[in-house]
DNA sequence: TTCTTGACTTAGACATTGTCCAATGTAGGA
DNA sequence: TCCTACATTGGACAATGTCTAAGTCAAGAA
């Protein structure tokens, strides 16, 4: 993640302890958490890091494309730092969890032309959704 | 639409002024709304109809599966009342508007089993995005 | 028709998620 | 080291959604 760091520095980023936090909190575990979760732990490195900072941080994370935005359920967005790598989303419709899959062939050709009614498509996300071992198992 | 109502209360729904014009207002133009957007309009028949009827009986066509759920961009949900036609969409990543469309094969199976990590996987959401023509002309 | 009752609606408080701003702090170049 | 433009902070505000207690009413019963 150190790369994220350099990669965001030649940037023109200013690389302070607050960002550094939440490029660490990312890099962590390869979860995909919302910005509440991101705040919570960052705090427990760096207390006083502001609500504020940690949307800002991720908003320009995700403008510079080194972070995905995910929004699978209308509530609370949840950030994905695998945003180097093609990838959909697995969603568990009980617990929320998100895991990352890869799909067989590219879902933008399954749009055919007169189906796109003068859109200039640029873009496909594709969410599957169903029950995790976990919620399935007897409860 | 008076279909609808009378699926409705076949079973066991009261069929109530504020229900049937959250009904008409989904059965008018085939637009995608928000919550609110359909309270304003319910507004325009019904003056006091409340915001949390219109939530309540959003919350109820959705799981009676009447209508879908389409949260996009992390905002406010809209309502889909086309539940009953297989599809999905096309979002203008500039203005929001959503249009249904209709892809070819059957996205589910280009999930391979290995990918598919235990979870009994039951419903799949494509989600293009791009400009739509009104956005991209000459602004 | 009128009565009864449990389901429905209402208003508004509250919760969650996200944005904005003015004051303050600080990274990194000169 | 000092400057200053950029970053952070805290708190107010906004947008969306949920909950509750009290009042209302649809539809079946008599």
């Amino acid at each position: 993640m150190s790369d994220l760091l350099e990669r965001l520095r030649g940037r023109g980023w200013r690389l302070t302890a607050q960002r550094r936090v939440v490029a660490e909190v990312l890099d962590g575990d390869h979860v995909h958490y919302t910005a509440d979760e991101v705040h919570a732990r960052a705090s427990d490195r760096l207390p006083e890091i502001s609500r504020a900072t940690v949307y800002n941080t991720l908003g320009e994370l995700v403008s510079l494309g080194e972070v995905l935005e995910v929004s699978t359920d209308g509530r609370a967005k949840r950030y994905d730092p695998n945003a180097h790598h093609d990838h959909q989303h697995l969603v568990c419709s009980r617990c929320g969890t998100i895991r990352d899959v890869h799909v067989q062939g590219d879902p933008l050709s399954a749009l055919p032309e007169p189906e796109r009614y003068g859109f200039q498509v640029s873009e496909v996300t594709v969410t599957y959704r169903g029950i995790c071992p976990k919620c399935s198992g007897p409860s």
